[in-house]
DNA sequence: ACTTGCGTAGTTTTT
DNA sequence: CTACGCAAGT
């Protein structure tokens, strides 16, 4: 068994406890994932089969990594086993066995966006002034319900009487749900509610799934919700083979109801359950695990735990103080460029940030210096034109889709508006003008077209046909830059489907456009994965990853921690300063810590005092860089 | 039906 | 500052 070599006693241990629940607290870099993926290539390779066996990871780029290096380690054209985020899972769940409770055999998946469309409409059904009530708000409460495992008539039940808000946000959630149901599609919580659900409900599905999942595993378990626990139990019922990684400290999600009860109260779901703690960080220098230990200990909600590591201390943390956030940026470039003359490769170096809006000038300063850098968090497939694509690909798939419809009739726009369109949903076809009747047939004709073409096309030759036939294309060559890079944005998700185009027609299209809805945001890693550069992202979608060199910026007291509104108790404090732990322990060999002395936040200045965190580093590790202005000492 | 121009509101973090 | 919603013009 050569795959054990190399592993420790209790890494090995917790591979080859195959039967039974058992938990792995450790904390970062000690090889939770790495057991995770060992145990289960240890499984398949004493014969278990692969479809006995269930993965769920965080994000979808982790599930990718998952079966990337199984498939490497299995051998070209070998069957993997499930591996798909929460999210991914229960769309499968929904897929394969919602029948039960009325799924249609294809949905699509709403986004942020979408639902908030579908709330603001609700609002002005109802009379009520969107601006007077913020959708996010109420899509925020409704959320947070279903999370919980409500459904509208739960709520109804728990917070009916508590006033004005909780009725409104109780029929708006009826329209919401009654709006989804016509549209064929789920939100986000809906794959995690939904089979929770049916698998609750209904005994022959339940047995059924039961039977299908042997051997459950879940990663960064610390990070999951009541729900997803809950779905994860009911699972591994029957056969309660469960193994479930995480480290309380790198709890980074309790905002969007993640809960570190999950994994705490781990061994009283299951008396029998075993716990293996590992305490060795295989990834960072002695430094940079001793700060790192120093950091997080400052929080008093946790257990104390402590890392060890047997690497050699190695270079100390850098610190740089920039007068303005663009010296920020440009300092950094500076460095990564520098490194890169050294030999350095560029995916070995990340720029981390706490906020999106910080990577504008990180990004200037890059091109600047001519050093190639990918950007995560670009929210790629929330953008219109990319939307727009997508929805005609979905018509083109079915062509009774309303709201996609409705969408791509107005992508380009085409003379087709309101009126014409109310007319046409009504049935009246009859009334349009003859003007009006033209196009509408011939924008039909290009569904049609489209339609017949997806029958047999690729998808990536399929989405090249669809930017061309629907005048996307057309629409977008003549424009100015915005458009420019419109069409670029739109060519790239052609890109994208080459991933699918082993199988061609509705199947392979159809497997193209569930990824594209869930893979929304932090998983453009994946999207363009032979462009190389260093790396630009928020903390949080650091989470799991390792670089050489890290660069944390904008480590300013406001921005990191982040203050939000005041209304919050001491919880955000530690949660921000996991976050801080989560991104020092990126670092393998060099960390860099920089902030800036004025930040432009709304075009105004503001002054910013360094992060208090600072004050947590031993200040014999730090070396503080070569600043343009006089030498301060900060700590 | 669609384009243009003004006013206002707003930002953590993301599956 | 900019992105978006909304009102008036073409
Ligand atoms: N026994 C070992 N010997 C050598 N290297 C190891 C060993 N175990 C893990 N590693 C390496 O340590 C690094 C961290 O491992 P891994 O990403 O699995 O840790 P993790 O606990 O999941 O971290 P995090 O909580 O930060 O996501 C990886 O590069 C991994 O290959």
């Amino acid at each position: 068994m050569r795959y054990l070599e190399g592993m420790n006693d209790r890494q090995r241990e917790a591979v080859l406890a195959t039967d039974g629940p058992l938990s792995v607290l450790a904390g970062a870099g000690s090889g939770k994932t790495r057991v995770l993926t060992t145990r289960i290539y240890h499984l398949i390779r004493t014969g278990v089969p692969t479809e006995h066996i269930l993965a769920v990871t965080f994000t979808n780029k982790a599930a990718r990594e998952m079966r990337e290096r199984l498939a490497a380690q299995l051998g070209e054209g070998a069957p993997l086993p499930l591996i798909a985020t929460f999210h991914g899972l229960g769309r499968v769940l929904l897929e394969e066995y919602g029948s039960a409770i009325g799924t249609p055999r294809y949905f699509s998946i709403f986004d942020r966006g979408d639902s908030e469309r579908v709330v603001k409409n609700a609002l002005k059904e109802i009379g009520v002034d969107p601006k007077e009530v913020p959708p996010r708000a109420i899509l925020a409460r409704i959320s947070k319900a279903k999370g919980e495992g409500l459904t509208a008539e739960g709520f109804h039940e728990r917070h009916a009487h508590e006033g004005f808000r909780a009725r409104l946000t109780n029929d708006v959630w009826t329209r919401y749900d009654r709006t989804l149901a016509r549209e064929k599609a789920f939100d986000f919580d809906d794959l995690i509610a939904l089979p929770v659900r049916l698998l609750e409900e209904h005994a022959d599905v339940r047995a059924a799934v039961e039977e299908r999942f042997h051997y459950i595993h879940v990663d960064e378990y610390q990070d999951t919700n009541e729900l997803q626990g809950r779905l994860v139990n009911l699972l591994a019922a029957k056969h309660r083979n469960i193994f479930v990684v995480g480290d309380i400290d790198q709890t980074i999600y309790t905002w969007r109801g993640a809960t570190i009860d999950n994994l705490l109260s781990f061994d009283r779901t299951y008396p029998d359950a075993k716990t293996i703690i590992l305490e060795h960080n295989y990834r960072s220098s002695g430094t940079i695990v001793s700060v790192a230990n120093t950091i997080i200990a400052h929080n008093k909600n946790r257990k104390e735990k402590r890392s060890v590591t047997d690497n050699p201390p190695g270079e100390p943390i850098t610190l740089y103080a920039a007068t303005g956030a663009e010296q920020e940026a440009s300092w950094v470039a500076k460095e990564a460029k520098k490194a890169i003359a050294q030999g350095a490769a560029l995916e070995d170096i990340a720029i981390l940030f706490r906020t999106n809006f910080q990577s504008r000038a990180l990004e200037e300063a890059l091109l600047q210096e001519g050093v190639p850098y990918r950007l995560l968090g670009t929210r790629f497939f929330e953008r219109k034109e990319v939307k727009d694509v997508l929805a005609w690909i979905r018509l083109a798939l079915l062509p009774s889709r309303e709201a996609d419809r409705m969408r791509a009739v107005q992508a380009p726009p085409r003379g087709i508006g309101k009126v014409t369109l109310g007319k046409l949903v009504a049935g009246e076809r009859r009334a349009l003008r003859a003007g009006e009747r033209a196009k509408v047939e011939a924008f039909e004709a290009i569904v049609a077209a489209l339609a017949e073409a997806a029958e047999s096309a690729t998808p990536s030759t399929f989405v090249r046909l669809v930017i061309d036939k629907s005048g996307l294309e057309h629409a977008f060559a003549g424009g100015g830059e915005d458009d420019h890079e419109r069409l670029e944005n739109v060519h790239e998700l052609a890109t994208l489907a080459t991933r699918y185009d082993a199988v061609a027609g509705h199947e392979g299209i159809a497997a193209f456009l569930a990824d594209a809805a869930l893979a929304s945001d932090q998983d453009e890693l994946d999207r363009t994965p032979d462009a190389r550069g260093v790396t630009l992202m928020t903390v949080h979608a650091a989470k799991g990853l390792e670089f050489d060199t890290v660069f944390v910026t904008g480590m300013e007291e406001g921005l990191f921690p982040h203050e939000g509104m005041g209304d919050d108790e001491n919880r955000d404090e530690e949660e921000e300063r996991r976050l801080f732990y989560v991104a020092v322990t990126r670092a393998k060999r060099q960390l860099v810590l920089t902030f800036a002395r004025v930040r432009r936040i709304y075009g105004a200045d503001y002054l910013q005092e360094p992060s208090s965190f600072l004050h947590d580093i031993d200040a014999a590790h730090v070396r503080y860089a070569q600043t343009e202005e006089e030498p301060t000492v900060y700590l």
